[in-house]
DNA sequence: GTCTATAAAAGGATAGAC
DNA sequence: GTCTATCCTTTTATAGAC
């Protein structure tokens, strides 16, 4: 008996996890990205989620199990919003390269310098040792589709003979190193505050300047 | 009574903290840059060191007072190797920027990407949070008085009109964000291994390069 | 100062009822 | 699946002898 299992409410999809799990996950992910795996306690977590411990443990087998597919699930969202922002050389912008590099260098600052990304980077960067893994899933979710997106527009670019780009995978590492700049390292350490669009818009004149006159024809 | 107080051997200065003491802290050192702050016990340091743990806790009284003891030591010996790479600009090598950029460059690279900078630095952004007061001590110690020498270099080159720097600060912050590339995040992720000196002088030759390119007079 | 032994508490994980 | 209650290890910190 028992016609109706997952009961789907208002055209969702059948992939609902379900009421508890999300809470669980949702709590998780904000104990986790906020005191670290080793300061955060399975505890702290069953009780940001309304739920008893044992819930928590019928769900995810143990505090690794949880941390991992946490920060999995987060990966990939970071996945999906540096794809996202795959930057496309429409041929009305090939010999306008300033404005395609700053509407890139605005975006990735946007996107990197934001607190969840932030948060998302530090705790996988204290955990690689124990977590490599992770590490690396981080990595390949992030900073090398971006590195890969942008190598592929200068190739584009050096084709179309608008730059000179002779390594296109160290031009597109340099521009990205160059955006991050100072205040990468001082968000690491949680010095600064998320920087003002002037604040912003003063890393990108500057980087996309002086990457544009390194590359120049 | 009791007159000879520290017994000074072999013309040390009085500073000598003692065998115990030293052994303590060079066990927590260890310790901590391994494990980090959570993963760390104050038994496996108390062994580490070879000494009983009311021993270290006699010495320090608390684990976060040893962590920060720790720290701030580490962050000393970073001062110290830091402040002696200030590049110097002999009147021989004014018109050669190319050669300080590229010693300056080399051994930035050299220091930095080092296990135990990486090691100190990975431990400092994990306990952030934690640790306010640390972040700054680090960040003081390390980023902010290379681009205090680097910026004041630059002010002298751009006096000297062999390059063209209005803005210093900004400057040498892009500089050394150059340099770090994209090879900083994945050995702060632990996804790399120590550049080689192959590896650390194509970095170099490129950051020098787009760099004087673009701050050509 | 240094050690052995011991508190006291926190946290990961499980048992068993519903 | 979910909850309450409990187990047991680890860990910070202290007491007391020497």
């Amino acid at each position: 008996m028992t016609l109706a299992k997952p009961q789907l409410t208002e055209g969702e999809i059948s992939s609902d996890p379900g009421p508890k799990r999300t809470a669980i996950v949702g709590a998780a992910t904000r104990v986790f990205l906020d005191k670290g795996y080793g300061a955060a306690s399975m505890d702290a977590i069953a009780d940001e989620a309304g739920v008893s411990k044992q819930t928590v443990y019928s769900h995810f087998g143990s505090k690794e199990a949880l941390f991992e597919a946490i920060i999995e699930d987060k990966c990939n969202e970071l996945l999906s919003r540096v794809s996202m922002q795959a930057p496309s050389l429409k041929s009305a912008d090939a010999h306008d390269p300033e404005r395609i590099f700053k509407n890139m260098g605005e975006s990735f600052l946007l996107t990197v310098l934001a607190a969840p990304s932030m948060a998302l980077f530090r705790v996988v960067i204290a955990e690689s040792g124990r977590f490599p893994e992770l590490a690396e899933a981080f990595y390949r979710a992030g900073p090398a589709v971006a590195l890969d997106n942008l190598a592929s527009l200068l190739e584009d670019l050096h084709q179309a003979g608008t730059l000179s780009v002779p390594d296109p995978s160290s031009s597109a590492k340099l521009f990205y190193a160059m955006l991050r700049g100072d205040l990468y390292i001082r968000r690491l350490l949680d010095l600064a505050a998320e920087p003002t669009p002037a604040e912003r818009n003063a890393v990108v004149n500057e980087a996309v300047a002086a990457f544009l006159t390194a590359h120049a024809p």
